[in-house]
DNA sequence: ATTAAAACCTAGTAATCTACTAGGATATAT
DNA sequence: ATATATCCTAGTAGATTACTAGGTTTTAAT
């Protein structure tokens, strides 16, 4: 089974884009900063989310991604799906051929525990990601440390407090 | 998260073992042949496995290995954590520093998903995949298989439908 | 005692995949 | 015109997996 950085990336980006994003396209320079991911990086996995229409482009200066549907109607299962990460426990991505063209002992166990794990991602939307405790903290954390950033950094720091 | 061959392949082996090890050890030969695992990889997975006393080995002719405990208390947890370590979906193996020492926004997501996985590869023992359906028919068809395998094979064949 | 069957041990390795870099082309607000 | 952004393709270091190779030790059977 799949669950790598790519899936956790993808996700934690959209989840960026939902905190982020309610006045208009954010950049992916912007979730790479936040996020501490490799721009170029978000860009393949941005490439893919567009391509299953979770996201919508706005290109040249000020544009960036946003979200094509509201934070209820997106899950994190689409997400995972959406960059290629098949959540699948079975060693013969379902086709039940596990052992020489037959089923092995314990395909159904593995087939089984993939639609818990399926299920489970069913179920969260970006929604109630958005409105948990552990993520409004987490939230609230990296804001106030963009905030320490830009203060210690120029003066363009003190037009960012005052907004 | 993993969930590669190696953590099936050990949890085949021990079926097998719960399968065919009922009048004395098994030999990892017999494993090898029956489930198509390559038998010098298994000899690497119960090194592992006899490490966290889930299987005990006899030495010489006739030995292999035998399950330390009853098939209720075998869990199919305790046998992917022996091989495979950990089944865990966050990156950072539960520290919660993903994010440059601190928290990522998905961490707890991703800590929830291990739990219910955890959760449910530790209510299933060895006796309750015995005892599926699913496990008593693909069983019945390797024996079934091993059975023809052998009468197409030489005279030890007819031995071998006697007993 | 010899032989053969088994566990036990260690090192190496081809193939695969991940996460990423590099270096652009294209679109568009200013 | 310029800068900012998306968009696109190719390549690649490093890690991991699944396995092979080549032994040694133990022990039942002859």
């Amino acid at each position: 089974m799949r669950l790598t950085t790519k899936g956790r990336y993808a996700v934690t980006a959209m989840l960026d884009l939902a905190l982020y994003g309610e006045q208009g396209p954010i950049s992916l320079a912007d979730v790479s900063s936040r996020q501490d991911i490799s721009l170029s990086y978000l860009e393949q996995l941005f490439a893919k989310l567009r391509r299953k229409d979770l996201v919508q482009s706005v290109r040249g200066p000020g544009g960036g991604y946003r979200l094509t549907k509201p934070l209820e109607e997106i899950y994190v299962a689409e997400i995972i799906d959406a960059v290629d990460e098949r959540v699948d426990a079975t060693g013969c991505a379902g086709n039940a051929d596990c052992h020489g063209g037959t089923t092995c002992l314990t395909h159904h166990l593995w087939a089984d525990l993939s639609d818990k794990i399926h299920h489970f991602l069913s179920d969260i939307s970006l929604a109630s990601l958005v409105q948990s405790n552990n993520v409004q903290s987490i939230s609230a954390r990296q804001r106030q440390a963009e905030l320490e950033a830009s203060f210690a950094g120029d003066k363009i720091s003190l037009r960012a407090l005052e907004s």
